[in-house]
DNA sequence: TAAAATAGTTTGAAATTCAAACTATTTTGG
DNA sequence: CCAAAATAGTTTGAATTTCAAACTATTTTA
């Protein structure tokens, strides 16, 4: 297919615009979706929150707060809700007793997946009428827009 | 290009990651670019409101507060805030004078326009290695998650 | 034209966030 | 070896943000 240069800067203005308004409608979803479920007391920074500390990595309180650039102090109120309510857990380390890790009970690994399943349907539902060589692209894209973040991050 | 089913899953993951990060590190990002320019008092929260107020809708406070999900008197605060540091302006409807209208100063108005400037900068950048038809496969998938967004809040 | 409805503001309470001070532990260097 | 410095996380107090409910002003309804 030909495309004029007025044709790919309309799509251009097109996808800016879409860009800026889903992102809200995305975390709102997902924080309404989640609260049908039997994970009525969670809001979407929650959600963000236990996806980051994530199934398997143990990390530490300072790993999550850099990560979610939070104060450490903010984290920290953040994990004693999410304790209260039972979805984490504090482990201290052992080799070195300063370090807290952090885990997620079997509640809130529930959650995450329940969270993850959420997304893979949205990203299947909205990817199912392209191919393979489409999908590869849109990936290529999302790999562009991380580098884009970084170049203007670190600049 | 042939892909396998693995391949195609793989990608799903990928991209269902990839988005669950980048929303967060995108809202971040242009807050700290704007605050390099000119426009160092304002957050993304309230970039996103300007946004919402736009450059010529001349939009109600219960419209604004009705697209953001936002209590009325939580706007009422917001753009008490934005109208002290000069960005918004309310008029008063004439034809019916409960209402507010709202509007952009010219300094608004400028924000407005670096903000969209670097949205545009980051799709251009991010699709430039694309052709007219791959770009017009990526608007349709974001028409297709607006769809779904759609789907879900109305079941 | 009085009552109901609507648009927006004010109010007071709850939740969220931050930076700075603090506690506990480990690492460093004399 | 041990005192000082560094590090991880928590506590504290203040500032900000948010909400729902009460309120004011205006328009619509019946």
């Amino acid at each position: 297919m030909n495309s004029t240069s007025d044709e790919i800067k309309d799509d251009y203005n097109f996808i800016s615009e879409a860009l800026i308004d889903i992102y809200d409608q995305i975390m709102r979803i997902e924080e309404s979706e989640i609260r049908k479920s039997r994970f009525k007391d969670i809001t979407a920074k929650e959600l963000h929150l236990i996806h980051t500390i994530g199934l398997h990595d143990r990390k530490t309180t300072s790993e999550v707060s850099r990560v979610l650039k939070l104060s450490k102090g903010t984290l920290t109120a953040n994990l004693n809700n999410l304790e209260k309510k039972g979805y984490i857990i504090r482990m201290i380390n052992q080799q070195d007793r300063r370090i807290i890790n952090l885990g997620l009970t079997s509640k809130g690994r529930l959650l995450y997946r329940a969270h993850y399943a959420f997304h893979r349907q949205l990203v299947e539902s909205c990817l199912k009428e392209f191919d393979g060589s489409d999908i590869r692209k849109m990936r290529q894209a999302l790999v562009n827009v991380e580098k884009f973040i970084d170049e203007v991050s670190s600049k």
